[in-house]
DNA sequence: TTGGTATTGAAAATCATTCTCAATCTCAGG
DNA sequence: CCTGAGATTGAGAATGATTTTCAATACCAA
């Protein structure tokens, strides 16, 4: 038995460990019912299972973002009755609570992932696509003064760093 | 007179210091067209007239951040027989070449500014796309430190913050 | 000057997302 | 366990930014 998860608990009020680590249908279910009215919003069929979904695909598929697309395709195949409105609603109302961070890169659509307990950022390996994560509260002080002095009141940032991964920089560059 | 700093000239062939400080507007005409040139496409009026919008809009205006639509409008107000879609396609050229540089925020529309020499980041503001340039040495010491630690050889980043505006924070939130 | 190609403008097409609205469902209060 | 006010839903239309299509036109090397 791997260790499984609880999905979104350290956003829900706290348990007890005991609680926290035995994981189970029935508290995911009850997890997803405590989301929906910490939202302030009825729970439905649908909700219910966008979430399962949301869930799923990270935890089960590994599939770290989600597009609303993609999303809504995996919601559809349990019950084709779910619309498309319905998924790009709740997603909204998700990433509005903070349920799910939404990261929009360039031209592409929105992908959403559930929110993780800890910030971090990215450094990805131009070569061989390997990310490290990292968390670095100086550079965090510094980007809040940097949005202070400009008077803005920061929200939120996007922080990727590239370059040559230790292993990458033996070989000979692809391509 | 202020010194004027001629388009692009860093992103063309070296120039000798009297051609890049003497700048006038029949070397602007040049610069426009070796701009072209060097992104192997034919010269034409719009074009021109295009770039010279780009242009004029950062130098005179102060705009640094133009949409498409809003440089459409700027080229429209000149010749109002040029299309929008050759707008768009023209700054689509120039962002795969380089010469402009194409920041994406949140659900808005693309914003486009000069490339310029000099590095830097961008606050934006998630309300109304304002965006403000910044450049925080110290940042990027600590960026280097955390590829650094890693084992990476920094290449590039990406450090984007997003805030509500000074204007934006007295305002009530948009609709 | 000229012809082969690149470019253009206008309109239609796309794509992601949001809105509209009548039908349906949820759940607090009886 | 009912009920009804109000929230939610699905379908499709609407939106907004950008891209594509295509016939007419412009560019420029020869």
């Amino acid at each position: 038995m791997s260790k499984t998860i609880p999905p979104f608990s350290h956003l829900l009020p706290r348990q007890n460990e005991s609680e926290i680590i035995k994981f189970d249908e029935r508290n995911q279910t009850d997890d997803f019912k405590k989301i929906i009215r910490a939202m302030g919003l009825k729970i439905t069929e649908q909700r219910m299972l966008i979430l399962r979904c949301l869930h799923d695909a990270e935890v089960q598929s590994g599939e770290r973002h989600v597009t609303a697309q993609e999303l809504f395709e995996k919601v559809a195949a349990v019950d084709s009755s779910v619309g498309f409105a319905t998924v790009y609603r709740f997603l909204r109302n998700l990433a509005e609570k903070k349920f799910v961070t939404e990261v929009r890169m360039g031209g592409q659509s929105s992908r959403y992932e559930l929110t993780t307990q800890h910030h971090h950022d990215h450094l990805t390996c131009t070569s061989c696509g390997k990310i490290c994560e990292f968390e670095n509260p100086k550079i965090e002080k510094l980007q809040s003064q940097v949005a202070d002095h400009f008077g803005f009141i920061l929200t939120s940032h996007i922080l990727e760093l590239y370059g040559l991964c230790p292993s990458c920089q033996a070989k000979p560059p692809v391509k």
